[in-house]
DNA sequence: CTAACGATTCGCT
DNA sequence: GCGAATCGTTAGT
């Protein structure tokens, strides 16, 4: 079942992080359907997080779908060259997101294999956050997407991931952001192979 | 207007 | 393990 504006747009954005993993997610563009499991998130608390674009409740035309209620798809482009995509959660106002750092492959593996230009399944075809949107098709034209909508949204599974599964672990690539560098707000489902590093 | 840099990936060693 | 690729965003002139 499609998640609804209510799953995002709560204030806890650690507790919405952990929820998030074992959920299904999927774009389907072009004509095209791809899903894969979320295994692996990372949280952003705008107005607290040296480490979000948003921190200190900095206002850009880049961060300001963070500022809009949450439930929205917020892409942006990394070193020149990768779309990172992000969940926004929390009410109007309040800057927060989740990055979503690695996929399961479920659905559509033919054609995220066409959209990589790989030929067999391997572990870079949905694992990383640069890959995982390439490997769904998402672009900056998914910038500001309801995921209540039907180009892109989030399927509820079979319950969530209990604590024993789900490890917390610092962030990747924010060492930029001092002392919020060292939150362990990256989570990941235990010992699955799609986890973007172990 | 200009310059520095990044929530990364891939290929080569 | 290391370094290049590559360009929009940002903040400062």
């Amino acid at each position: 079942m499609k998640l609804d504006k209510s799953f995002y747009q709560r204030t806890d954005v650690l507790q919405i992080s952990r929820e998030l993993l074992g959920k299904t997610l999927v774009t389907r563009t072009g004509g095209l359907l791809t899903a894969g499991t979320i295994v692996e998130v990372e949280a952003y608390c705008g107005a607290c997080d040296r480490a979000c674009h948003a921190y200190n409740n900095r206002r850009t035309a880049r961060t300001e779908i963070m500022y809009q209620p949450g439930g929205h798809s917020y892409v942006y482009l990394c070193y020149g060259i990768h779309y990172l995509f992000n969940i926004t959660s929390n009410i109007a106002g309040h800057a927060d997101a989740i990055l979503v750092r690695a996929l399961e492959p479920v659905s559509g593996v033919e054609t995220m294999l066409e959209r990589r230009k790989m030929h067999k399944i391997e572990k870079r075809l949905s694992s990383g956050p640069g890959a995982l949107s390439q490997a769904m098709g998402i672009d900056m034209t998914f910038y500001g997407s309801p995921l209540w909508g039907d180009r892109i949204w989030i399927e509820d599974g079979t319950g969530n991931i209990c604590d024993e599964d789900i490890v917390a672990a610092t962030r990747i690539g924010v060492d930029y952001a001092g002392e919020d560098a060292k939150l362990p707000w990256r989570f990941y489902i235990k010992d699955n192979p799609w986890v973007s590093r172990r």
